[in-house]
This record gives C-alpha cells, structure tokens and sequence, in this order.
RNA sequence: GCGGGUGUGGCGGAAUUGGCAGACGCGCUAGACUUAGGAUCUAGUGACUAGUUCGUGGGGGUUCAAGUCCCUCCACCCGCACCA
C-alpha cells in the first residue's frame, strides 16, 4: 500500500488557493527575498523542462521563507506571439481565446504541482491592464530618444512573415520555424539599445551571481572592438573613404581597400563606368543569398576591383579599392583598409587576387619572409616598412599612429559594438500595439497616458500573408491626431514580444496597479530579483534586453535598480533517450501522466534527485519509482513512529541514539548548506535518504527501548526538512503529528554544532599511500598518540617488514601515511 | 576558426579545503515475511589473473598522498561565427 497521494495533494492545494497562503506584502520588518522563474509562454501544456524550472524555484522560495525572509515567488504569462497567431490561422480560433484557454490549463497544472505563487499577483502581457504599461513604457523612451524608425535592410522571415532582430536569428534561419531569413527594406521601430552597450558591457562585473558562462556569451554578443577610424582620400576626387580599424599600427601595410558591395560609395564610384555592368551583377548575385551564405566563414572570398583607387595618408601610395563579401555593411564603416601581411581574411583575399603584401610588424626573434609567407602574422611585434615607426613596439605604435593621424585631422579613436539597436517592429497581430498615430501635419505623434492602451481591435482578418493583420482593421486605422486633431493613420506594428518580458519582474512588484506602471515604493521594497531561474537558451536575448529596460527604466526614475536579477540560476534540459524531449523525436514524457501515476510530490522531487539543477538531466522511468519509494519508506517510519513519541528534553545515552542525533545534525547542516546558494539539491535529497535510513536502523537496533523524546525530534525535524521538496506530503504528515499550523510556516530547523563533534574518529592508515587499516581514536587524541597507535598496529607492521621509516605523516582526525623504502 | 564546458561502476550521479574513489538512488544477486510478490524488510554489489593487484577519457609530471594541481593529447557537448 502507498499513501494516497491523490487525496492528499487535492485537499492541501485547496487549501493553500483558498487561504491565498503564499500570498505576500511588503514588510519592512523582515528581509525580503524575491525569487522568480522565467514566466512561460503558453502554449497548451507545460513539458518537464517547466516542471523543473518550477520545482526549483518553489524550494528555494519555500526554503527561504522557513528560513524567515518576506518572498515574494510570482508567476504570470508571457502571453503574446506568435503561435497564438498561427493558430487563428490554422484553426479560426481567435487568438484571445487560444491564449485563455491555455492560460486556464496551464495554470490549473501549475496549481497541481503544488508550487508555492502569490496567485493574487498574476499577469498576463496579452491583457490591456499589462500592455497599457508597456505602451506607456514606449511612449518614455520615445521622449528620451531612446525610440526611432528607420528605413533599412531587415532580416526577414518568409514564412512567419515578419521582421526579426538580429538574435532571433540563428544560423540563417528563423528562431522560430527555421525558414531561411532574406533582407528586406523596410520602415522599422528600433530600440537604441547601442547607446547602453558600454553600460551592459561594464555593468557585466557586477553580477557575480551569474554564470560566467552567460556573463562571457553577453560580452562577446555586445562586442566591443578599441580602434581607430582612418579617412582615405580617393584619388581623384574630393571624397574621401572612412574606415574602421583594430590595428591602426598597420596602415604602412595597407594594400588594398575593401567596400561592402552595398556601400554607397561602390555605385558612386562605379557609375557610368566600364566597371557599372559588372559591379552591379556582383551585387545582384550576393543579394540572393541567404544571410547563412553570405556570412559563413566556409564561404570563399570573392571580390571584384572597381576601378579606382585611396591614397595612403601616411606615405602617399595608390591603393586599389575592392568590393568583396567578406566585407559587411553593418558594421563599422562599411569598408576596411586590407592588410594582408597582418590579417588572415585580408591574406586570404590577397592570395586569391594576387595583391600586395606588404609587412610592417616583425616577429620579435625573426625575420618575417614575404616571398613565402603561407600566413598572416597577427602576434604582436616589432614595427618594420612604417617611416618614422620602425623599430617600436607595435602596441605603442597603435597610439602613436592615432595621435598622428588625429594631428593631421584624417582620424581618431573610435569604438565599435558588435551588438546592433534592437528592432521591435512585428507585422503581427497578437502583440502590443505600438502607440503611435501617423499624422499629415504633425508626423510621428505618441499617444497620451489618457488614450492608453491602446487595444489591439477585434475586427481583424487572419490571412497569415503580406502586412499586419491590423491594417484590415477599419476601426483601427484612423484616428484624430492626438495633438492637432486632424485625422491621422496610426501604425500598424506591433512589438516583439521580448519587449513584455523585459519589464514584467517590476510589474510583479505591483501588479494590480491601475494608477501607475508601479509603486516605486513597493519596487523599492522588492526589487531586485534575488533568484532568477531559468533556461540558458536565454542566456543572451531575454537576460540582455531586461538588463537594458531597467537600467532606462533607471535612468528615467522608475526602476529603484540598474540591474534586475542579482543571482542567476540556468538550469539544464530535461532528456530522455539522449535528447531534447519533443513531439517530433515522440519522446516527451508528460507531466500529467506522471502526476496521475505518482503524484506531484514524487514528480518534483524526482526531477531535483536526479540530476544538479544547471546540468541536463535524464529521464528515468526508474528513477521516478525510486522517488516515490522513497516517500513511501518515508511515509510508513513516521507512521511506524508517530505513537512512540513525547515531547520533552532530548536525554541521549546509547550508541545507537548518539549515532541518530549525530546523523540527524549532520543532515540539518548538510541540507542548509546544499539548498542555501549551492543548490545542490540532488545532494541535499540523498542526504534526507541516508537520514532515514539512519531512522531504520536505529528503530531496528533500539527495538522496545525507543527513546521518545528523541524520536519526536527526529520525526518533527524529518518532516520538516522534506517540506521546500514534497509539499502535500509533508503538510499531511506535519497535520498527522498534531500540529495545526502550515509545516511552511514553521522556522527552519537549525543545528548543533556540539552534536557534530564525535567522541571518536575513524583514522585511516597508510603505508606509502595505500590504505591498509582503519581504527578508532579519540578525537582529542594528540599526533603523536596517533602515530604511535599506527606503528603499532598489526596490519601497518606487515607492510612495513624489512623496510625503513623514511617519513611518516600525521593528519589529525584524518589519516596517517608512513613512508617507507 | 574563436570562446566556454564536460569526460568517474551496468545506469543517474557523490567526493565542498590535495587526504579512505564510487555517498545516495536505479538496476542486479541472495535471504526473510508471504497464498502470492512487480509490496516490504535485511544483506551484498567497481574490475580481474583475487594481489602487498588494477581502477576517475589517453599519456606524462608535481606530491608522503591526485578524480581534484601542472603539461600534453583525444572524444563529445554548447555558444559565436568573415565584426575589420
């Protein structure tokens, strides 16, 4: 017979909903602690991967809050896009209704899992009372300048049928449906994220409770590059060429310049010339390739000369100018300076075409040989073929050629990101509209805090093809202009929907407020996130762009904090067989079937046992068996025990009964160390198992003679500490042993640290390094007590026959080794 | 190509400071209880040539002592990918 998990689980989830008992205020006389998973997106069902993700944030919360903090543990939906879409495509069932629909499941199987939310603080970002804030939030930006539209080249997903930002696009393909992504001109909202980058870069430093790991994949997505640019006089013309560069110590070496084949200048130069007919084809042919093929490393070079040539401004040579497609439009200047002796693209380029190549930085111990050079050189070095340069250190070199050519005005320091404005602009339906109008007289006119939100109109159509649905909207598309009145369009954009995540953790500080985005006190209070917890797959997009809506958020006054989430916690993947589960492969495992089988208590603490939180973890069918075993076995020795008990002080006198409270403290330690910060949860679980086990055995050995009050001791501290993992399991027990109040409400157990401390300690002994036998010593027992106890020990002596002490080593409490030859 | 990570029994995984490798769980073996056992309890379970043996991806090193530190090689995973 198991306990009845069914039973149990429903009437304490009753409870908790109807007592609203994890629901919180502000406190100013405790701690607060604020622990968030990253909200879902919902999409019908939850799949293991956020069984985990919950399960590991409702033990911390709940551990935190025994441990007396205030916790503040919300949960709400990430609620729009575009999959709700699709399936008003697919199916004629409105978005709206799509999205209720599996918010209501979804939140019912959350419920069923027992996790510890402040129900009364859930969001969706779909709904106006959300998305008016995020509107509002735009309109903020917009005045600080931190909002603009432009026309340019857009990264575009013919299928979803919808602009992307650069993140969402993974090797060439659509985040989302793996289309390949085209180029597209088009007129786009952005987020000046670029002006923050120095900030989001620098500011990395400060969370040391993130993983280096993500920390390392921001640094390197923000992309910082210390240059120069350099200004190129065309021969012939009073234009001249800007370009950006990392090596500026290099500019004797320059034998070629490289323009993007969009740059303005590759038209410019070549119209109306024998090179127009040709240059034109090259751009045709680069512009039906996908981003993938364009940008790929793997790719050859390929280029064309068009023509015309730059003079050097430090030594006067004619320099031919290229257009090739290893050169990018989208960053730095569009067009490079080519020094193949000291760059392996350009060398590449240059071998191809037969060019120049020229060295100017020596190897430190030799000479480089250009006739057979197979590489560019790229080290640091000494400075050769550079006029007044030569013979210094290339490092220096670096300044003294920016200060010389900033003398000469051609020039200067500059810095380049990698990282690009972030573009928000979707030709989607179910997102937040952007509240804009489009007015003749007055142009591009925000919407007033009075006319928000701005709701998305009902009366849409759901082609899935060419514009925003919202432009079928009759009721939608006009409007007066809400500064002169005329009428005016409005836009038709919505936003991506990274937008309602980056906000939503401040939200949750106040989330009923229907007066203000929210009560800066209350943020105050909460604010910020102690614990955030999720997948890694958000390691750059999610985590980056929050970092930049509270530091604006900040700097506009609304945001008590420049950064939000102060430790981080990425967790691994749920497998099974080897891979992600998933419909495709047909091996998901649901979470409903595992709750019906064994019961929620069982699901979350098998997926904590299994594995430590950041790394994969395995499913095991097995495994889960073993963890409701467990409850089982824990289930039955606190029943077997429960009328063998008395409250009262705590005498101990046999082996048997030191061996309990000694294993008892140890695991209170053990358990507090783990879950505290470490999150070693799978250690912390195996803990309570050899703690139980401990409970047999010494039930077991003790037989009549059961001490009763250390066996209430036992049970009560047992129970309590399985509480944060097995929830309902825990609360039945804890009503079963006679208490009225909540088990979650009850302080954490705390240890002694003179229980920890034994009579005895076993001493392993060694010779030369091998272990040969083991004894009990008293732990005050001196050095040399313990050394003349192991060479006296029958076992050690064997070894030692015919050979000489050359050294022995004493470790107290631990080991002795004597070395012998 | 660059950057980061991982590698321990039949399996998932422990070993937090250089100090007994394999905690805990799964699986397996045996016993007890039982009409029965896919329940439960108890015991055992790294390998073999059974040793003063070998063993943490391979090879080398430092140390009285190495999964842990150093060098080197291999395999797999993740991120970025012509960023001048």
């Amino acid at each position: 017979m198991s306990y009845d998990f069914n039973a149990i689980e429903a009437k304490w989830q009753k409870k908790w909903l109807d007592t609203n008992a994890y629901s919180v205020t502000e406190d100013p006389s405790k701690e607060k602690y604020y622990c968030l998973e990253m909200f879902p997106y919902p999409s019908g069902k939850l799949h293991m991967g956020h069984v985990r993700n919950y399960s590991i944030g409702d033990v911390i919360a709940r551990f935190k809050s025994m441990s007396g903090y205030n916790v503040l543990h919300p949960m709400g939906w990430d609620s729009f896009g575009l999959p709700a879409e699709n399936a008003a495509i697919a199916h004629g069932i409105h978005p709206d209704k799509w999205t209720t629909e599996n918010i209501a499941e979804m939140g019912y199987q959350l419920r069923r899992l027992g996790l510890a939310y402040d129900w009364d603080r859930e969001l969706a970002t779909c709904k106006p009372d959300y998305y008016k804030w995020t509107q509002w939030i735009f309109t903020q930006f917009y005045e600080k300048g931190l909002v603009y539209k432009k026309n340019a080249p857009v990264n575009w997903c013919p299928s979803c049928e919808t602009v992307l930002a650069n993140e969402q696009v993974v090797n060439g393909g659509c985040e989302r449906c793996d289309s390949t992504v085209v180029k597209k001109n088009l007129s786009q909202w952005y987020f000046k994220i670029t002006d923050y980058a120095e900030r989001l870069l620098e500011d990395l430093e400060k969370l040391e409770g993130w993983p280096d790991k993500v920390k390392l994949m921001q640094k390197n997505w923000i992309g910082k590059s210390v240059g120069a640019e350099v200004s190129f006089k065309i021969d012939g013309s009073e234009k001249a060429l800007d370009v950006f560069t990392t090596r500026p110590d290099t500019l004797f070496g320059a034998t070629f310049m490289v323009l993007a084949p969009e740059h303005p200048f590759t038209n410019e130069l070549t119209d109306g010339t024998e090179f127009e007919v040709p240059v034109r084809a090259f751009q045709q042919k680069l512009q039906h390739l996908s981003e993938i093929e364009r940008t790929s490393t793997d790719v050859e070079k390929e280029g064309m000369f068009i023509g015309r040539h730059c003079i050097n401004p430090l030594n006067g040579e004619l320099i031919p100018i290229y257009i090739a497609n290893y050169v990018l439009m989208d960053y730095g200047t569009g067009a490079i300076m080519a020094v193949p002796a000291h760059d392996e693209r350009d060398f590449d380029f240059a071998k191809k075409y037969d060019l120049n190549v020229i060295p100017v930085v020596d190897p430190e111990n030799a000479d480089i040989d250009v006739n057979n050079l197979t590489a560019a050189f790229v080290a640091e070095g000494k400075m050769i073929n550079s006029g007044e340069f030569n013979g210094m250190n290339n490092k220096e070199a670096i300044e003294k050629i920016i200060e010389k050519i900033n003398g000469m005005g051609i020039g200067e320091k500059t810095i380049n990101y990698r990282l690009r404005d972030w573009l928000i602009s979707r030709q989607r339906y179910w997102g937040v509209p952007i509240p804009v109008v489009n007015c003749p007289t007055c142009g591009e006119v925000c919407l007033p805090e009075e006319q928000l939100p701005l709701l998305l109109p009902t009366d849409v159509e759901f082609t899935g093809k060419g514009q925003s649905p919202l432009t079928t909207s009759p009721t939608f598309m006009h409007t007066p202009c809400p500064k002169c009145g005329e009428m005016a369009t409005r836009e038709t954009d919505t936003m991506d929907t990274f937008v309602d995540s980056s906000w939503y953790f401040l939200r949750y500080c106040d989330a009923r407020n229907d007066k203000e985005v929210f009560d800066k006190k209350k943020a105050e209070y909460w604010m910020d996130v102690d614990q955030y917890i999720g997948g890694v797959e958000h390691a750059i997009l999610h985590l980056l762009y929050a970092r930049f809506f509270t530091k604006v958020m900040y700097d506009i006054g609304l945001s008590p904090v420049d950064e939000p989430f102060k430790n981080l916690l990425t967790q691994g993947m749920v497998l099974k067989d080897g891979s992600k589960m998933s419909k495709s492969k047909g091996n998901v495992v649901s979470p409903d079937e595992i709750i019906k089988t064994y019961g929620a208590d069982t699901a979350r603490l098998f997926v904590l046992f299994a594995s430590p939180p950041e790394k994969d973890l395995e499913w095991s069918e097995a495994g889960v068996e073993g963890a409701f075993r467990f409850l089982n076995r824990v289930w039955r020795l606190v029943e077997e025990l429960m009328t063998e008990r008395s409250e009262g002080a705590v005498n101990v006198n046999t082996k048997e009964e030191k061996e309990l409270v000694y294993v008892l403290n140890k695991t209170v330690k053990k358990i507090t160390e783990d879950v505290n910060g470490r999150f070693n949860f799978n250690t912390a679980i195996s803990s309570i198992m050899e703690l139980v086990n401990q409970g047999y055995h010494y039930k077991e050995a003790a037989k009549d003679e059961l001490n009763q009050a250390l066996i209430n001791e036992f049970v009560e501290k047992l129970v309590i500490i399985i509480a944060p993992f097995a929830p309902h399991f825990s609360e039945e027990l804890w009503e079963m042993l006679g208490h009225n109040e909540s088990v979650h409400k009850v302080a954490w157990p705390t240890f002694d640290e003179a229980a920890l401390v034994k009579d005895e300690v076993e001493i392993v002994l060694q010779v030369n390094g091998k272990v040969r036998d083991k004894v009990s010593v008293a732990t005050s027992a001196s050095k040399e007590e313990i050394e003349a106890l192991a060479l006296a020990n029958e076992k050690v002596l064997n070894f030692m026959e015919g050979k000489s002490i050359v050294k022995v080593v004493v470790i107290p409490s631990k080991l002795v080794n004597i070395v012998v030859k």
